[in-house]
Order: C-alpha cells, then structure tokens, then sequence
DNA sequence: GTTGAAACGCCTTATAC
DNA sequence: GTATAAGGCGTTTCAAC
C-alpha cells in the first residue's frame, strides 16, 4: 500500500483527533470532502488505519505507576517460552510485552497502581510465571512524554 | 472523579471502539441513550477520556522495528537531565521516554523502519543528544502483544 | 481529482416523567 | 435513572464534470 504525502497528512491528523469530521479534514488536507473522504476509507480497508479508539487517562482509573519489567527464562526452548507468552498475556496489567535479543528475553510494560499494587502483582501474578527465571523491575519515576501518533514520512 | 461500573464498562468500549455510536454504546453498557450519553460527556469533561484517535499500523507506514534504549548519563544534575529531555523530545522516532530508578536513566521506545533506520537513527540524532555517557539498545525481535486499552477496575 | 444533491443515521438538546 | 421528540450536523452514496 502507497502513501503519498496527502495520505500521510490524513493519518496525521487522524492520530491526533479521530473523530474530526470528514469536511473539516478534507480542508485542513487540502481537498474535496468526497476526495478525502474516498481516501479514509482508503486506508481503512488497506489497514494503515487499525481502528479508532478512546484514550484513558491512566491516573483517572488508578494505574498511575508503569514498571519496566525484564524478563530472564530459565531456557529458551520453545515449549517454554510459548508458555511463558501463553501465562504473560493473561495478565491485564501487563501492557506490552516484547521478544528481545540482548540479556534479557523478554520486557514487559506493566501498568499498576502505586508501588504496593505493583509488589503485589509481582507476589501474586508476575513470580509465578511459567519459565521464569529472573525478574528485573524498573520503576518509571515519570514519563518524560509520550507520542501516541506515529511520525508519517 | 468517581467510576463506577457504568463508567467502567463505557470506558471499556470506547477504548475498543471510539466511534461507536452513542444507541449501542447504551445499549452494551445498559442504560438509555440519553443517560449513556451525559456519562460519557462527564468521562470527557472529567478528563477519564483524554480523547479519541486513530490508531495507525506501524508496519503500513514503514516503522516495524522497535528498539527498547536505555540511557544513563554522564551525571544527574538537573540541568542535565534537563537538557537531555528537551533534545529527545525532538526526535520523532521516539515513542516514550521515562525517567527511571534503576542503573539507568531512561527508557526509550523508538519506532524505526528497520535495523539499518535505527543506525543511522543511532549514529545521526541518539549518539548526539547532550549528557548521554551511554546508550544500550536493545532490538525487538517480536512484539508478543500489545494492549492499547488500559484495564478499568 | 472536483462540485452538488439527496438520504440516512447520529448527535445533541430539550422536553416530561 | 427512563422515554420521546425535534433540529442540525455529518456521513455516505450517487451523478455529473
């Protein structure tokens, strides 16, 4: 799928206003509302547009706290590691979660809190993970900011 | 600002679905239109919902490789870390930065085309912000999941 | 790519209960 | 909280250029 500069302007101001109306988009891109509006749907069905959601404000329903969590496994043969992704992914707080090279195998972004929701989890939830051999939790102190719009070109 | 379940489950299908229509929303939640509706306007006003967006794929737009990057500087004087913040913040390719206890700094996500953007990335912007002593980046092989909807309650 | 029109759905506000 | 109504806005589709 190809994305000229007017489809990037689009997705731009789509990532940062998701319900703006089709009229006033096609104005601040620079084109007709039937043009604009044939392009949005676009790249919806081309899948550049995922879907359209509403953002929560974390501390308004009290998970104040991200922990960077590393994650060592005892191997990595697959039967483990499959499990462990398997267990991981049922756990809400866990926000993120990647397969890295480097020491650790995998980071999780974890979502809590405060410091004690977050010993708990790592007590009741986290500890008992399937494979696990090593814990490294990295609590933010703040999030210096954060980009929820992917740059486009 | 008080949630109760109402609030909870509105919130829960808008951050899967924000632009669903104000009738299903009610209908899913179960309330009348018109009490979902002042509901969500209180969500909104209240600051629960911090907005609505687009959530675009990372991959349609040629960004599929994230790197997880630690930083630790040379010292943590405030006009340091000061100074460094502020030159992060302009690179675009960086998705979050937190400050964090720990052996490091910060945290950085950064979302790059591909192993050869993020050297040049590297070479040209990372290596060059003010303070860094060190940089650790650290490649995401996979991206096991990733939930955008925070957990309510 | 553009304009214009028509149909429909939905939001929004306002009523009364 | 529910129910209903009305107006206006926005989407969506279509036709013609």
């Amino acid at each position: 799928m190809r994305i000229d500069a007017i489809d990037a302007a689009i997705l731009e101001q789509l990532q940062r206003e998701g319900r703006m109306p089709n009229a006033e988009l096609a104005e601040r891109v620079g084109l007709s509302p039937s043009a604009c509006h044939r392009r949005v749907r676009a790249l919806e069905a081309g899948g550049a547009i995922d879907r359209y959601v509403a953002l929560v404000n974390a501390e308004a329903v009290g998970r104040g706290l991200t922990v960077i969590t590393l994650v060592t496994l005892e191997n990595q043969r697959r039967e483990t590691m499959e499990a462990f992704e398997r267990a991981v992914a049922e756990v809400s707080e866990v926000m993120d979660c990647w397969l890295m090279t480097g020491a650790e195998d995998y980071i999780l972004r974890i979502l809590v809190p405060d410091a004690r929701g977050y010993e708990r989890l790592h007590r009741e939830r986290l500890s008992g993970l399937p494979g696990v051999a090593r814990l490294v939790s990295n609590i933010a102190m703040r999030r210096v900011f954060n980009r929820t719009a992917l740059p486009v070109r």
